[in-house]
Formats: C-alpha cells, sequence, structure tokens
DNA sequence: CTCCTATACATCGCTTCCGAGGTATCTCGC
DNA sequence: GCGAGATACCTCGGAAGCGATGTATAGGAG
C-alpha cells in the first residue's frame, strides 16, 4: 500500500517526505495517517533501490527538505504495482483505493482496465466469500443471527462494488 | 485479526491447528489463506501469552493433533478485542468481517452495539473519507476520472454499510 | 509399488509496520 | 519573550506476516 502511495504520487512530480505524508493520509480519509517511523524507513528503501531520487532544498521553510522524485525505475515499478494479478485480492480497503487513484498512470485504458476485470472476476467465482465450493451461500443459510448478518453485508458490498465495476468497465472499454 | 479469529473459533470449542486454518480461510472467502509460518507462530504466542492451553492428542489421523482450549485470560482477551474503540477505523474487510462473526461472544446486545455505533459515528464524521475538513466531497469535485470513480464507489459502499448498520442496529437496540 | 495429495506441525530469514523517542526551526498568540 | 503547535526529518526496538523449507504419516490413483 505504502509503497505504493508514494510512488504514486511522485508521479506527478517532486514531493517531500512531509507532504507526501499529508496526501496519503487525505487519500485514505486521514484513518491512522501513516506513522513517520513507517514513512521515512519506507522512502529510504525506495531510494536504496533507485526507485526515487532525494534533492536537498534548504532554506524554504522550518526545516530542509527533501524533494524526491521518481527514477524510470520507479515508473516502472509503479506500473507493476498498478498491473499485478494479485490485486484482485486486496482486502485492505485504503489499499484498493490507493490502486484505483493511480490508475490512471498506466498507459492505455486496456492495461487501466485489466485490475477492475480480474476483480470483477474474483468477486463472481466460486473462489470468494459467497461460496462453499461451488454452492453460493445466501444469509439465510446460517441460524446465527450475526453470521446472517455478516452474509448479508457481504453480500451487499459486493453488488455494490459489482455494479461499480460493470458501470466503470463500459465506459473504459466502449467496444466489449 | 489472525488473533481475533484464533480466540473466537476457540470460544466455541477445541481445535487443532489444521482445522483452524481451514476454518479461518473459509471465513474469509479463501483470499490468500493463513500461511502455516504465520499461524504456528501465532498460536505459540497465544499460548505463551496463558491465552490458550495445548493437549496432544495422538494416533487419530495421519500427524499427531495439538488440540487447543481457550483459558479464561483467552475469554476475556477476546471481549476485549471484540469491545475496542480501534474498531471504527478498520480497513481490512477480512478483519471487520471476522469481528462481525464473533460478536456474538460478546455477553449483552449493548455490548454487541457498541461497535457497530462506532462504525456508524466514523462513516458519518468529518474525520472519514468523504471530507475535506467540514466540507463533503463529491465525486463532481474532481476532474480526474479514476479519482472521480474512487470517490463513487467509496460512496457507494459507504452508503451500502451505513444501511446495512442502522438496520441491524435498529434490531439489536429496538428501544433506541 | 510408487507417486501424489492431504493431514499436521515446525523453523528460518526477510521484510514491513508501528510506537516511542529524539532534534531542529519557524510562526503565532499571549 | 515564552510556550504551543506546525514543519521536517531521523533512529531504534519489537511485533507480526510471509515464503521457503523440512519432517512425518495416511490413503487413494494408477
Amino acid at each position: 500500500m505504502l509503497e505504493l502511495a508514494i510512488l504514486g504520487f511522485l508521479c506527478d512530480g517532486s514531493l517531500h517526505g512531509y507532504d507526501l505524508r499529508k496526501r496519503i493520509a487525505a487519500l485514505t480519509g486521514h484513518v491512522r495517517p501513516i506513522a513517520d517511523g513507517t514513512l521515512y524507513p519506507a522512502i529510504k528503501r525506495l531510494e536504496a533501490a533507485g526507485l526515487l531520487t532525494r534533492r536537498l532544498e534548504a532554506g524554504s521553510v522550518a526545516a530542509p527538505r527533501h524533494m524526491l522524485s521518481l527514477t524510470g525505475a520507479g515508473r516502472a515499478r509503479l506500473t507493476a504495482l498498478l498491473s499485478e494479478p494479485a490485486d484482485a485480492f486486496i482486502t485492505d480497503e485504503n489499499h484498493w483505493f490507493v490502486l484505483l487513484a493511480f490508475l490512471r498512470h498506466l498507459d492505455d485504458s486496456a492495461a487501466q482496465a485489466r485490475p477492475l476485470r480480474r476483480r470483477l472476476a474474483f468477486l463472481t467465482t466460486p473462489a470468494s466469500f459467497f461460496y462453499d465450493g461451488d454452492r453460493p451461500l445466501r444469509a439465510a443459510d446460517f441460524d446465527d443471527p450475526f453470521r446472517k448478518g455478516l452474509m448479508t453485508i457481504a453480500t451487499a458490498t459486493s453488488r455494490t462494488e459489482l455494479a461499480w465495476l460493470r458501470e466503470t468497465l463500459a465506459d473504459l472499454e466502449p467496444d466489449s
């Protein structure tokens, strides 16, 4: 999630760590902002991996800023993260939202559609939450009211997401 | 998530690790089943913390099973995990679903309603995804079609969840 | 008779995340 | 002029997850 967010924001232009932290917080609904002890080591990791470079910009404000810029390798890594087959199984809402937000960095609508297609396929597959093997599960299958409720909310959320996915894919691939 | 799932399942009776793994996989839609290298160390941790005990059951099947049982401290920990104020900020769908599935282990409907109330309050608060400070955000606020789409799906999912929360809470607290 | 799969548990190293704590400077209110 | 809060970065230790790998046995297919 974090790596994707950092690379995604930097793809739009240079930013310093503190700014990055605020943007990520805004994008993920200010739910548990990224801790300093998470963000700065992550930046170092990405720098060590050659995915971004740093240029010190002194004097402007309180503390000297380290302006971060994506390298070619960084851009390639972003593309890879946005195109990963694993994106169908993302269960962290924030992770999925961050991916959606940066899908625009993929170069064509076919590439952009691929993660959405995989997600769609996953949600309509017997390997998912809503099946016991090949048998589709229903809320009525459960006696316990909480298990029943869980099934209801899971189904409703899934239906909402499916409707959105189908609509978005229709816009993205008008021909198919 | 994992700790909650283990304690939750064991609260219904003794299970061995391998069974636990299958049950957790079924509950979370078989999305990336818990790895052995995650589950067994977790069981050891909980055992070391005095939250569960193990009894070896030999001979019955291929390998000897370690039947796990909750202790009093384990039951108390489960109650604590189900009642935590942090549950409003859970962004992992599986984590939230596991919590819902085991809410029945709380002893009264007031306690069961509390996490749902907190979730409801969070989703309707300016600290959440849908606000920029106090200003509510709308899909139309964004130019980029993906940012727009992200706002649309986030809003739709949230609305779906809110409707379910309100309905469930009405069943749980008929008086309020 | 042999191979494959399922059952059942374990350890190792790697990576990541988090909280706590530390260091500085600038600005604004009082 | 003094403290609070924002800006801006850092390091450290601990906890937790994951993939790889290892070790058994049982049962069924070929």
